[in-house]
Order: structure tokens, then sequence, then C-alpha cells
DNA sequence: TATGAATGAGCTTTCATTCAT
DNA sequence: CATGAATGAAAGCTCATTCAT
């Protein structure tokens, strides 16, 4: 009495939402070993799911690169707001320093972040600048950090560990954490020199 | 066999050593504003040529990535082995660095690097990597730099300044210099924290 | 990313299996018409499909020539199998031959055969070897052919009639058949003379 | 006082009518290697010398190619001529045929022929065809051949033993003999079978 | 709603042909 | 006259996107 209308046997009842995260889960692989460059078809066949459902939920493969590094953002803005409560000013900086980049292990937010025509993302950008603005605020102010490097100097500097060992073939999945503990030496008040150029705006 | 029609009059006849600088130039050009998956069409057309013009200058679009960036790394290479002999080994370093960040205020010449199967280039990388090897050895005998940082390391962090400033909309072209003198902060000895994880081997 | 645009009204969408015969259909006349040269963009067009398509249908225009080769191959075979019973051993040879010149009355399966890297197509010549070799033996046991000339002469000469008539503009499209009735006769005990160079392998 | 006027060493004053015998040398080489496919640039390459003389010598490719054609076929008519006086007409017929596979042990005369839209090729062809046609009538006339083949039949059938054999990979390159004997015997009197259809005219 | 066949612009590359030098 | 740089029309193939089913 359950009928049976297909040939092949079709996902179990997968509802939307359900193949929303499959795509993304594949999407997030896929781009993870071949780049943004990696075909909505691939990605689909990865997913289980064919090419048509995959521009159901994404109007666009740029939507889809939004959709990925949006709860990305989110994320890390509340990971930042959670510590904006820690009572170590620079220790709690440095842990969220450490996980934005554990974040990303893979390709990097700010490469697709690049890849993509954003307006959308910039709402949740500002949100992640505000709360690492507090974070640097707090730093300051408890002498963590230098005087002159501002929230914005900080979101831009996240990703560089990540960058820096980009390109490392079959190195230690956990390189970064070199570079960060160096850039963060850089940081601190401790043998500061001045800065040429003031901080950007965004 | 097939035949070939013309439509538009022809160009004024160039000189070819000169159509390759034209052709150099507008793939920078297009590499910086569209990475390196610009098309040949583009850069071409951006060249004020045919795309078979520029076929006749570089046998494969890969080619042409080499030689754009093999004189760049070249280039640094000698910048670096000039400076190892300054008397000043914090100071040569720095200006290494400088000089690094500033040739490629474009698009990155590790990206450009990792976008190639270079075996040509693996030759040149590794004569710049001496001549960094150089210049850190002699810091760091001068006490201008940690003990613990590697040419390796400097050679991976060269290019983040840029990296860090790549996506920043409308930014002074010279904010980099920002963070570079942010990140030979965190290689001095002052203030040094013990690194995580060994340098890694190339 | 980049983004499609359309233009035309869409074609009122086939059957798939209808189109990859619209598709074969169609390259087995341009091939007729214009060798294997045919450009896969004409051979879409003719089959009032797009390029696209074709790919779908056949992930490389090798691909595509197996198709076709192939099952002509397959033909043939069970042709040659199937006569390996009857009675008159000569007259299944003889039949054999014209069914072989019939069937291709367009381009030639040992060029579409040369024109390939044919790993998949070796599979199926050997049983139509092997198919011709039995008749071969049969009718050389029934004296209707002379003693020295083997399966794979046959293999060889078969497609000879359509060649040798390949390139008479305007003939009777039958005009094959006297060539092969020639050869045949040559294949004969009766006036045969001994044969310079043995059979080849292949 | 000998003036030097180039940079580069240059042929040594090569006129007009040797550029043309190199160019001729070259093609014939280079499409017996890779086929009619073979490039303009490959072809001027070989020859020592630039595309554009190739050009002042042959207008197009197809030009070319009846020029490589058109001595084959005087060659091959003047043979025929010849053979014409000769005592035994069969014999002589035999080996006007055994020329004619010979003279063309690499590509096919016939296949170049089909490659051009060769307007200027039918004179000589007429002529070659006038020189079989005396054979024929002469040999038929001795009773070396059967009465029913003409002398279209003889040119038609006069590249099957070069077709044959042309996809054989690594073959004896004297392999078509063979086939040219195992022809012949078919068309000799013993053992003739009527033939259906007439010969064709051109 | 999910599917996957169809689409066509675009990609890199080749090559006959032209023409400034 | 010879040269070889420049041209641009294909060619084979990929892929985001559309849409009939």
């Amino acid at each position: 009495m359950t009928p049976t209308r297909k040939k092949r046997p079709r996902a179990p009842r997968a509802d939307g939402a359900r193949n929303r995260e499959l795509l993304l889960a594949a999407a997030e692989a896929e781009f993870a070993e071949n780049g943004v460059g990696a075909s909505v078809a691939d990605i689909a066949r990865r997913a289980g799911l064919a090419k048509g459902t995959f521009f159901r939920h994404f109007m666009t493969k740029d939507d889809l690169v939004v959709a990925i590094v949006e709860p990305h953002v989110i994320a890390l803005a509340e990971i930042g707001e959670r510590l904006a409560s820690a009572k170590d000013a620079g220790a709690a900086l440095l842990e969220f320093l450490t996980e934005a980049a554990a974040q990303r292990q893979q390709r990097d937010v700010s490469a697709l972040l690049a890849a993509t025509s954003a307006e959308r993302l910039i709402a949740v950008r500002d949100r992640l600048l505000a709360a690492i603005e507090r974070l640097v605020e707090r730093a300051r102010a408890a002498r963590a950090i230098r005087r002159d490097v501002t929230g914005t100097d900080l979101f831009l500097i996240m990703c560089a560990p990540i960058h820096v060992v980009e390109n490392v073939r079959g190195a230690d999945p956990n390189l970064w954490r070199r570079y960060l503990a160096l850039i963060f030496d850089g940081l601190r008040p401790e043998g500061a020199h001045a800065l040429p150029y003031p901080a950007p705006e965004l």
C-alpha cells in the first residue's frame, strides 16, 4: 500500500530545510577541496540532489556563497560577544582570534567573502566588527595590547594566520597557530613601535 | 582549407617585444582586478590585440602566469641578496619586507604562484628562500629579531601585509605599511612569547 | 557567477533518448558528408540541438565515434555468426561481405575506427574477427575459396568495395557490388596465383 | 666588403624555384607523417622557411595539395603510357598497378585527391585515365584479363591495395603487394563470374 | 517539489591567411 | 622577395542557469 512512484530510490521524503542543509554541507566540503570554483553540478551530486534542486534553494551560486559565509560570520560575532564579558581581556582577545582561525581550517571566509558582491553580508560584518571593537577596547584598557591598534585592525588581521599557511602543501593543519602567536606578539605593548598610517575605516 | 575572412582594418603593426609588454601589463592589470581567472580574451582585448597574438607570446595561459611571477620573484631575491651585506641587519630585513610588499601592490605573488603547476618557479623560489634565510640569520645574530623565527617563517609571512589589506575597498594604497609594521613588531625579541608548533619546511 | 542571458525561445523539450538518436543520426550524416572531421557544432545544429546537449550525451567527440562504430561492428559480427551455420559456406562468405558493404553506404567503418583511440572497440573488433575467421575456414574447407587467404585478409579487404567507390561523384549507390564481385572472384580457387607476403596478424 | 645585411643566417641565396621544392618535399614528408591535417606552420618550419614564403608559392593550402598530387598523377600517366608498348600486355598492366601502389607508400593520392576541390586535377586525371584505358584494352585483347573490366574499373581499383593496408599498424611496408596479387587474380579470365552493375563513367 | 535534459555564452587553444617590415 | 607578427574564425569542451516533466 505504500505507493512507489519512482523507478529509482529518492531521498526518503527529504523536506526542503533538510535539503538546504545537505547542499550547504556539500558546498562547504567541495569549496574546501576545490576552491570556490567548484561546480554547482559537483555540489549537487555530493549532496545527493539534482541541480534543479540547488537552484530552488539558492537563486544563484553567489547566493550559496553568501549563505555559507553568513553563519560563519554570525557565529564569530557571537563568540566575540560572549568573550566580551571574560575576566582577562587580553586572553579573551587571543581566544577570539584563535576561534576565528580555527573555524575555517579549510578555505578562508575572507576568500569566499571576496568572491561575492556581498551586499547582504555587510550587516553581519558590522555586527562582527562591533564585537571585535569591544574586545579590543577592553584589551587595550587592560594594557594587554598596544594603544594604537583598533578593532578594524583586528578584523583585518584576523584571517592572516590562515592566509599565511594556505599554500603550504602538506603542512600540519594547526600550523596557523604558530603565526597567530607571532602576530599576536606584535599586538602587545612591549616593544611596540609607532605605526605608519592610521587604521582604516570600513 | 578553412578560409578566414577579414572585417576590420588591420592594427598598425606593432613591434613584437612591445606587444609582449602590452600583454604582460594587461594581464597584470586584469589579474589584479579579476584574479587569475581573468580570461585570455579579456587580457588580449585590454592589450588591444587579438586572442591569437596572445598565444604567439605565451604558449599557454599558465606560461603567462609564470612569466608574470618569475621576474617578481627574481627581483625580490636580488633585493634580498643585495641587502645581505647591509650593516644594520635588522633594518635590512625590514627593508626587504617593505620592498617585497611594495612590489606587488596588486594581486599576490603567492596566489599566482599557487595557480600554476610551477616546475619552473620552484628554482627561483628556492633562490628567494635562500636570500631570506641569510637575512634572517644575520638579523637574528644581531639580536634584531627573536631567536625562534626562521627564513621559512619570513617567506610565508612576507605577503601577509598585502593580504590583510587586499579586500579593503578604497583604502590608502600604502595601508599595508601599517600592518607590516605591526607584524614586524611581532618579530622583535622584546615581548616575544614561545611559539606553538615548529616552523615548517618547504 | 557568470550569468547566462537568454535570447531565443526554448526548444519544446524533447525526450533524452530521442535526442541521443537525433545526434547519432546527425553525426552519421555529417560524417558521411564531411568526414570524421565534421564539427560538433555542425552535428548539434543538424540535430536541432545546442552544443551543450551534445556533450551531455557524449562526453567526448571520440565517444560519439565509438558510439557510431560499435553497433555497426557488433551487427556485422552477429551477421557473421549467424552465417556460420549456413549450408553453402562459399555463399555464406559472399553474403557476409555483401552485408558488410551494404551496412555502410556512407563513410567507412575502418576510417572511423582509425579515427579513435578505440580501447573499447578492440573487443568488438575481435569478436568480428573471430566470426570472419570461422566463415573463412568453412569456405576454405568447402573449396569455395583459395587455400591461402585468411580471416585477417577478409577483414582487411572487407571494406575495399566501398573505398573503391567512395570518391565517385554521382555514382549508382550500388556500384560497390560490382567491385565486391570482382574482388570476390580473386578469392576463388580457380586461377589463383601464389601470393607474395604472408597475411598479417592484427 | 661582402655586405652582411641580416642578423641571422638566411638560406644562402635561395631562389624561388628551390624554395618551392623545399616546401613540396617538406609537405610530402609532413603529410606522410601526420596526414593532410599537418599545419602550414610545420611544413614551413620543416622546409626551413617562413610561413609567409609558403603563401608566396601556394596561394592556399589547397593549392599545395594539388601541387603535390599533380606530378604523382602525371608520373603515373607516363608510366602507363610507356607500358602501353610492352610486349606482354598482361604483365604490363600488373606492372602498372604495382608502380601505382609503390609510388605512394605513404599517404594516398586518392586521399589527398579527395581533400581538394581539384578542378585543376581533372585534366591530368583524364590523361591518366586514357593511359589506363589503353593498357586495359591491350590486356583484354591478349586475354590476360577478363572481358568485362574497363579502364575506369582499373582506375578505381588501383588504390585499393594501399587502402586495405592503410590502418594496419606496424605492418610490413610491402604488405600491399599481397592484396594487389589477390585483387589482380580477380581480374583474370579464369573463374570470372558475371558482374552486377556496369562500370561507371567518370 | 524535485529532477535532470537542454541551453548558450564563454573558455583555452589551433591554424590558415594577411601584411608591415 | 622573405619574414614572422598579427589576425580571427573555428574547434572541443565546461558550466551556471532555465524549465518541461
